[in-house]
DNA sequence: TAAAATTACGCAAATCAGTTGCATTTATTA
DNA sequence: TAATAAATGCAACTGATTTGCGTAATTTTA
């Protein structure tokens, strides 16, 4: 397993990679994802990012940056389009991973959680399944530690 | 077990156990919940109730009968708000009832599936975790038969 | 059971997230 | 570097949901 140095991560080559063009917004935008430790909403691009963008501009980008596998749709405590990095196996082609997601109750992000472990379920009271979604609603490490 | 007679069930006297205002119009939407197989978004109430209501209305109902304990938010494929009765125990102070729903990719309704078993999950990579959401996303039933 | 108090209703207007059209700028390709 | 393609910003739009407010229906009280 490769360790990914943060601090030197090329972040145009990971955009060429995967065939989206290099705007000085969009390098920004991918290493924001990166250096966040949670998944990220419109508004908090928008209030947080050094480079001034209109909304239509990160929609749309996260749109193509979904399309072509750099991130996934997670769900949002208020339903709003957010989203987190995808695992790098991810291209256009190749769009699939499955895990479970935790929504703090507290500060309201959402946290990609690996290592839970989704049952696989084929049919259940004649219904056809394809998919499991798992939402673990909860406390994330920082809000816990905020209350001690 | 009481097996509920659809047919005879007093909607006025349910809308009262659950502290609700007995109006013409709250007395056909919780009887539309009884009649329906599925969960209901506030469009299919406005088009398939007899009586002609505001869409406010509809969306404070529902907000009072959620309150109330009488039916609880169910998740929803376009994110719109939709909701399903609630078992009989729930009450606006005991209002917990944890089932997994499934999302109808063909059909887009949302179905309530009880017998499938949530798991307990207390903690999860230093998470606390309070509640455990679960959708199943495949065919209902009606769908599969429309197909064969 | 009628008056008083509370709650629901309908309408218009507002809000809020997300989308679309289009002219302009920036990036990629040849 | 010119030609082509894609991204950006702005304004305006959409669609779901919410809010304000005057009126009507329901519930409570005397």
């Amino acid at each position: 397993m490769i360790l990914i140095d943060k601090e030197n991560i090329d972040f145009g080559m990971i955009l060429s990679q995967h065939a989206l063009s290099k705007t000085s917004f969009r390098k920004i935008l991918i290493e924001f994802f990166y250096r966040s430790k949670h998944s990220l909403s419109v508004e908090e691009i928008i209030s947080n990012i050094s480079h001034p963008v209109d909304k239509v501009s990160v929609y749309r980008a996260l749109n193509a940056f979904e399309k072509n596998g750099l991130i996934h749709k997670v769900p949002d405590k208020a339903n709003l389009i957010r989203y987190a990095l995808c695992p790098s196996e991810c291209s256009s082609s190749k769009h699939l991973h499955n895990h479970a997601h935790l929504l703090c109750s507290n500060c309201n992000e959402t946290y990609c959680i690996n290592d839970f472990k989704i049952p696989i379920v084929n049919e259940c009271k004649g219904f056809v399944i394809n998919n499991l979604k798992i939402i673990l609603e909860g406390s994330c490490i920082d809000c816990q530690q905020s209350y001690s």
